[in-house]
DNA sequence: GGTTCCCGTGGATACGTTTTCACGTATCTC
DNA sequence: GAGATACGTGAAAACGTATCCACGGGAACC
């Protein structure tokens, strides 16, 4: 366990200044003959510039913040793999957080990724703007990926990934339409990476409608708020505010929420589920309730996560990109400072499988 | 975007010195009056302290590294929590590396971790001892989870779980029994955090065994050795080599495993999955032969992750508490240098669901 | 009342790096 | 051949913190 060597090191046994020593691991000008040797030294020596020093001296950490609100949910573990594959090939390390879908943890590592000087963050928010306020207001690069934090003057018709691009593959730099409201609370200027929610939900509702479903339920898990928009659009006014339903964001919670929902409207025939999670407590809850998937009730879950073919039923579900999402989102917040990146919408796609039948 | 307040813009409004403020902030002594103005100027000025500062000061990195192979693997997202949970009420941030089962890429990790001067490691190790060398000649405290790198001299008997201990709940501070051969390479000394691999797949295949079943096949995938060798103990010599069968850690390779597994040897009547990515494609591949589960074949899995109930039919598994193991693991990391901590080995449960039935 | 001890305090230093600045030499140009 | 230009190089400063050391003053003790 020998002390590692400094630069200081390096530059002593190669008979060089450390400036040289620097400027030739950094890939300044050096002459041939000094570069040779300084980097034979180094070599020799192990050596391995500290990103402590180098850090403090360029005040920030080369490093990238990761938050997600659970890493149980193999959605959120798909997104990771993204970030992590992309900051890999940038040689960023990556610093991570689990939120648990609560906002004051959320804050907690807020605060802890900027005392760390992490300026750079990538994340599934859970709270609002107010929790994200101080980040921004030191100064932080952040991306958010899967959803965006709950705007405080809601206003239905304002939706950053606006849709109805069933062509488009992604969306880069739209202009935010319809005028936000004097007196409302500023949306975050924040870029986002998202999945094209609204038509997704709406190609399975569309879908679930020609099978014959009249009494359509929703049933999501926090930060699903667009996505409950978005089937409140699809299944058009009047809507039975009865059949959005959420829950908290554990399993537990979800579970009763399903079944809740199952027990309190009998007459529903199809539910599209926000999340896998969600999806999962459908298939249990159905399950206890003898009620059989397809038969007496159909189902469309959020997310293609590969255990979805296992079930029985082999799952319907909403697949969205996960990977792709962490990994684009990853390279927002590296070209950011570059470039004023703005939100990305990607695409979706229903993939029909056997959880999804005639209605009885 | 105002730059963040320094210990120095502390010191300067509260009319003290940088050494008092420094004293207050981390509980040193200093006198009532000038505690108080020092923690009212720096709530005031929002002041945080900077790691970058702290930890080149004191030439470490307060942060915890975590490598795990996959995040898409259910199992790891738990362990992942359970370190995330310790960390965080230690105060610990956390660098996150997913190695994707190459030794390679862990190697590169191990070095970026050594870059970043974070001397404290949590890993389910994907190489070897050598991979793991340049970590512990540089002085990292390092504790596995889940397994331990394989040994270059191996031998059947030397397993640091012991096993035999249906009772006890966990075991700290095993001895190593039996000797190691003087020329072999010498095992890594370092502490682990292990499910009871032995007693798990022993009493697996003990139900199995009373089920009828004689032909038992063992699907493995990387890192699950020990696992192997259990299972070859328990089903006693001759063991029949073809029956036990490695994939190289990716869905693909394991359905090709699988799929190979239940094609050149039709006689087998019961497999044990050495992990859930192995169960998942044990189930594909037998769907896609139209083998039945459990009718024609009957499946063990190893963890026991969400979607295991979800399962046509429910899958039988071997329970290991993936969370725990994380936390342990952690707390592990954090007490060492305190206390030399040595290998922890958690309990098994064999969770009987439906994927097992008599022999045909 | 004088000496000793203790505690609160501030100045200075070190941690390892990058970067600026200035210096010297070699080459090019007129 | 003398001036100007370019380039390689090293000394030094700065980043924000913790800690060593020295200094001062008040209290306690003899």
């Amino acid at each position: 366990m020998e002390k590692r060597a400094t630069i200081k090191d390096v530059a002593e046994a190669a008979g060089v200044g450390v400036a040289t020593v620097s400027r030739v691991l950094s890939g300044g000008s050096a002459s041939p003959s000094t570069r040779e040797r300084v980097l034979a030294v180094a070599a020799q020596l192990d050596y391995r510039p500290s990103a402590l020093g180098r850090n403090l001296r360029q005040r920030r950490t080369g490093g990238l913040g990761l938050l997600v609100p659970d890493l149980t949910d193999t959605f959120y573990g798909q997104l990771c793999e993204g970030v992590l594959a992309c900051a890999r090939s940038a040689g960023e390390p990556v610093v991570l957080g689990s939120t648990g879908g609560d906002p004051e943890q959320e804050a907690e590592l807020i605060g802890m990724l900027l005392e760390q000087s992490v300026d750079r963050v990538i994340a599934v928010p859970t709270g609002d703007a107010e929790t994200w306020a101080p980040a921004l207001r030191a100064g932080m690069t952040v991306v958010f990926a899967d959803r965006l934090p709950p705007e405080a003057g809601r206003d239905g018709d304002r939706d950053p990934a606006e849709s109805a691009l069933d062509d488009l593959m992604l969306l880069d730099g739209v202009a935010p339409r319809g005028r936000v409201p004097e007196g409302a609370a500023r949306p975050l200027d924040v870029p986002a990476v998202l999945a094209d929610d609204r038509a997704g939900i709406r190609t399975a509702v569309r879908y679930l409608r020609g099978l014959g479903h009249r009494r359509i339920a929703f049933l999501g898990g926090p930060g699903h708020d667009r996505r409950a928009d978005a089937f409140r659009e699809a299944v058009g006014p009047p809507v039975d505010e009865e059949l959005v339903v959420f829950g908290t964001g554990s399993r537990d919670s979800a579970y009763a929420a399903a079944s809740g929902l199952f027990q309190s409207r009998p007459d529903l025939s199809a539910v599209v589920a926000g999340g896998n999670v969600l999806g999962e407590a459908a298939v249990l809850a159905a399950r206890e309730l003898d009620l059989r998937v397809p038969k007496d009730v159909s189902l469309v879950m959020y997310d293609d996560v590969p255990w979805a073919e296992l079930c029985a039923p082999p799952l319907t579900v909403i697949a969205q990109p996960g990977r792709d999402m962490g990994y684009r989102a990853c390279e927002l917040v590296l070209r950011e400072g570059t470039r004023r990146a703005r939100t990305v919408v990607l695409p979706t796609e229903l993939i029909i499988r056997g959880s999804c039948g005639p209605r009885r």
